[in-house]
RNA sequence: GCCGGGAUGGCGGAACUGGUAGACGCAGGGGACUUAAAAUCCCCCGGUGGUGACACUGUGCCGGUUCGACUCCGGCUCUCGGUACCA
């Protein structure tokens, strides 16, 4: 036995190397293979340059999650590889004058030699990049088959357009008006634009997120609302003296007979067209295109508007009302145009007071004593004023009314969604070429299957302005597919949320160069049981892959009925890293380096501390003191190990040696407990602590005392294996496991080391605790009220009083319920 | 506004389907060892009162259900995230 003391870089380096070589880590692709597969994906890294402390906590948390599943005897499949392409790459090239391939390449290796330092048991032989054309040739391939489908389509469309990152960007990057990556506030632009009909899919996105239970709710309400479905109808209002028609959407057809004006967006035809001989209109409208992208608390914005002299006919009464543009009304929702009800809707209440239009109620509550002259009366209720609809509930006119305006043709039931198509093209250099030919005969062409991939050319030196590939003329310049003249390239490339959209299913099939999937490996091992990663993907890049996922299902790339249409099961969003109550980021200056960690304590401590110091989900502060702490508990284990086997002189005591022995099996269960319960790794390990502090405290006298303090430092050091795996391989090598611990079982609880003879029961008076008496669990009331009688530290609570209940809660407590005699 | 979390010692956090609140760790206090320090080990550590066994009190606030509530119900307050002026 060694008495060495522990040293983490050694060990380290020594156990990743053998388990490189004996490829525990792999998953097994083998049909002999009858283990029930595991599937724990944590969300791929971009490669930026050196791990950071985000990094470290989610992959720690993946990992352990991976080696548990493992040693509970599943065949897990737990693989690594780079979301590689990206803005930061372009801007490094221009920053460092070398191409942005260079630049990646080179933080890739930097970083998998960083993972490979943690000890993190990925099946490497799985790594991908999403930058090599192995990855994106399939990413294209799939490309030419929506547009054959008719599911990918170019459009021009006013779209949003970020000036430093010279590209478009999809709705879902703009955040209160500004870029996602930039914050520089974006503005609207007319282009040719490549975009993804997500909307088809709005309804199954929307529905199937009630199968998503091991997901947070609150990432599911996150998804509902993007998708943003409301119910109601669209219709239509003549325009007074004019053919036109104005066309809105509303939830409330109900209100309808209480419309008593119109609102437009600024950007309504209607009101550019009555603005062309008004200048101040036209000055108005101006001054709301601004803004609106620019004011971040849209909420508290000022309601404005301006009557467009023009009057809509209400398509059931023939009256006349005012149109207005109103500066809440937006372009983009809808018709962008609504009808305005204020008696019945809190914004346009405001906006009539505001401007002194008139208030018409049409519902009441069933007391019929609603006032609408403070307030508008929001709530459902029964139709008056409303001619023959008078009387019905709010659900009923609903229908009613939606059913009037259907058969005189002036409106119909829709069904509006907030989810935009997917605008998927951009006009960067460092992306995946859209796989499509401008040829001047034949039109915009997809690249055949045979030509595929378009390889994006790695040399190209980005300057800042425009995408070089633009320039590139090998590049561009080709011949027609179809008529075989000269052609130009699409020289736009994706949106990089392409490439992380499917490479979850792309694990299953890495190494597959005849298809995008092999059909049974997707099968086996899709989809994810356990996603790991941050919640800022909530929307963006979590939307996209369940929308992607069910792409690939329609393309007969995998079997929905077998696989599934989620493609993440489970899904665990981790908390942020803080220092000092802030996120840990670079631009602030206050980051921890995760290799200083490793090289000061190692791999092991790093990885106790994170697990240790938060529940998974919840924010992690950093504390150089708990990493201390953990590393300690790492010592304290590896002296522990030294009184294996040791007798030590005294008097042997069973009742003790039993008591440890109950403690170890209470405290196994307590440990796989809490990694069944949401991966709880915090209170794993405090069990764990437990568990090492009692074995500490006791000595064996006797050869049973001796085995008992075996198994329970056995199965200390094996439950430790996921967590900690080099110092638990190392452990288990110094005690003679028959197996490297990182590959042995789960230990398992033997319930008769549970079973207690005697216990010890609280005494309740009035469900206040009172005192213990020890007892048999099996204790009848009548004994225990015997015991406590004759226990006169209780007993003397019970004097002067009657007892009017007694509850026994069998193994735990007595309860007696009492009142003055 | 709406949606989703939280609120427990000096701090991070435990507490199974309601059953001994504060596990485990950090910080702090005291002690041992040491010439000294570090490391290590032992003891204490919610508040108030008491020398003490102990008593009272205590899980954001108010109320309820219950023999018994951190846990369940009703009503609030504060706080953190998310967000859509969505018609």
């Amino acid at each position: 036995m060694s008495e060495e003391l522990y040293n983490p870089q050694s060990i380290e380096q020594k156990w990743q190397k053998l388990w490189q070589e004996s490829g525990v880590d792999a998953a097994n692709e083998g049909e002999g293979d009858k283990r029930e597969t595991y599937y724990c994906l944590e969300m791929f890294p971009y490669p930026s340059g050196n791990l950071h402390m985000g990094h470290v906590r989610n992959y720690c948390l993946g990992d352990a999650v991976a080696r548990y599943k493992r040693m509970q005897g599943f065949n897990v499949l737990h693989p690594i590889g780079w979301d590689a392409f990206g803005l930061p790459a372009e801007n490094a090239a221009i920053k460092h004058g070398r191409p942005p391939a260079e630049w990646t390449y080179a933080n890739i290796e930097q970083m998998s030699g960083q993972l490979k330092r943690l000890g993190l048991s990925y099946d490497w032989s799985r790594e991908i990049a999403t930058c090599k054309p192995e990855y994106y040739r399939w990413e294209q391939w799939m490309f030419t088959k929506l547009m054959e489908k008719g599911l990918a389509y170019r459009k021009e469309a006013e779209v949003n357009w970020c000036d430093p990152c010279h590209t478009v960007l999809a709705n879902e990057q703009v955040e209160d008006g500004v870029c996602w990556r930039c914050d520089t506030p974006v503005h609207k632009k007319n282009l040719a634009q490549w975009f993804i009909k997500i909307t088809d899919y709005a309804d199954e996105l929307l529905n199937d997120l009630e199968q998503l239970s091991g997901w947070p709710d609150k990432v599911v309400g996150m998804q509902r609302n993007w998708i943003g479905k409301s119910s109601g109808a669209e219709v239509s209002f003549q325009v007074e003296g004019s053919d036109e028609t104005l066309d809105i959407f509303t939830t409330r057809p109900d209100t309808l007979m209480g419309v008593t004006y119109m609102a437009v967006a600024a950007g309504h035809p209607l009101a550019i067209k009555a603005a062309e001989h008004n200048p101040e209109l036209s000055a108005f409208l101006e001054e709301c295109s601004v803004i609106s992208t620019k004011e971040a608390d849209v909420a508290t914005m000022e309601k404005k508007g301006m009557s467009l002299g023009v009057n809509a006919i209400h398509p059931v009464t023939g009256e006349a009302v005012p149109v207005w543009v109103a500066n809440f009304v937006l372009m983009s929702y809808g018709t962008g145009a609504v009808m305005s009800v204020p008696a019945h809707d809190e914004r346009d209440y405001d906006f009539a007071k505001k401007y002194d239009l008139n208030i018409k109620q049409v519902i009441t509550n069933a007391a019929g004593d609603v006032d609408v002259s403070e307030a508008a009366f929001t709530d459902a209720g029964v139709m008056i004023n409303s001619g023959e609809f008078d009387g019905l509930k709010s659900n009923k006119a609903k229908k009613a009314i939606t059913y009037w305006l259907n058969t005189h043709e002036k409106g119909e039931e829709r069904t509006q969604f907030r989810l935009r198509d997917w605008l998927v093209s951009r006009q960067r250099y460092w992306g995946t070429p859209i796989p499509v030919i401008h040829c001047e005969n034949c039109g915009t062409v997809a690249v055949p299957e045979s030509d595929l991939p378009v390889v994006l050319p790695e040399h190209l030196q980005p300057t800042g302005g425009a995408s070089p590939l633009a320039d590139c003329e090998e590049f561009v310049n080709t011949t027609c597919p179809t008529c075989g003249k000269d052609a130009k390239r699409e020289t736009d490339t994706f949106d990089t949320f392409m490439e992380s959209s499917w490479y979850m299913n792309r694990y299953t099939s890495a190494n597959c160069n005849t298809a995008m999937l092999d059909a049974k490996s997707m099968a086996k091992w899709a989809p994810v049981d356990q996603y790991i990663g941050g919640v800022e993907h909530a929307v963006l890049h979590l939307l996209y892959a369940r929308f992607y996922h069910r792409l690939m299902r329609d393309v007969g790339l995998f079997d929905g009925e077998k696989v599934g249409c989620e493609p993440f099961k489970n899904l665990l969003t981790q908390g942020m890293v803080l220092l000092d109550g802030t996120k840990m980021s670079k631009s602030k200056g206050n980051t921890v380096d995760p290799v200083t960690i490793i090289e000061k304590y190692g791999a092991d401590t790093a990885r106790l501390f994170t697990l240790f110091a938060a529940p998974p989900e919840r924010d992690l502060e950093w504390s150089d003191k708990g990493v201390e702490g953990a590393s300690r508990f790492l010592n304290r284990v590896w002296v522990l190990l030294d009184k294996v086997g040791k007798i030590y002189p005294g008097q042997a005591d069973a009742k003790a040696t039993k008591t440890l022995r109950r403690t170890i099996h209470t405290h196994i269960q307590r440990v796989t407990h809490a990694f069944e319960q949401g991966f709880a790794f915090n209170v794993a390990i405090a069990a764990m602590m437990e568990l090492s502090n009692a074995l500490n405290a006791f000595e064996a006298h006797d050869d049973e005392g001796k085995a008992v303090v075996e198994e329970g430092v056995t199965a200390l050091i094996t439950m430790l294996a996921p967590l900690v795996p080099h110092f638990a391989c190392e452990c288990g090598e110094r005690l003679g496991f028959a197996t490297v611990a990182v590959m042995a079982t789960w230990p398992e609880v033997d319930e008769s080391a549970l079973v207690q003879d005697e216990i010890n029961l609280v005494v309740q008076i009035q469900g206040k605790k009172r005192g213990e008496i020890v007892v048999s669990p099996n204790v009848s009331q009548d004994e225990a009220m015997d015991i406590v009688r004759n226990t006169e530290s209780i007993n003397k609570w019970l004097e002067g009083n009657q007892i009017v209940k007694v509850i026994l809660v069998k193994g735990r407590l007595l309860n007696i319920v009492v009142k003055p005699a």
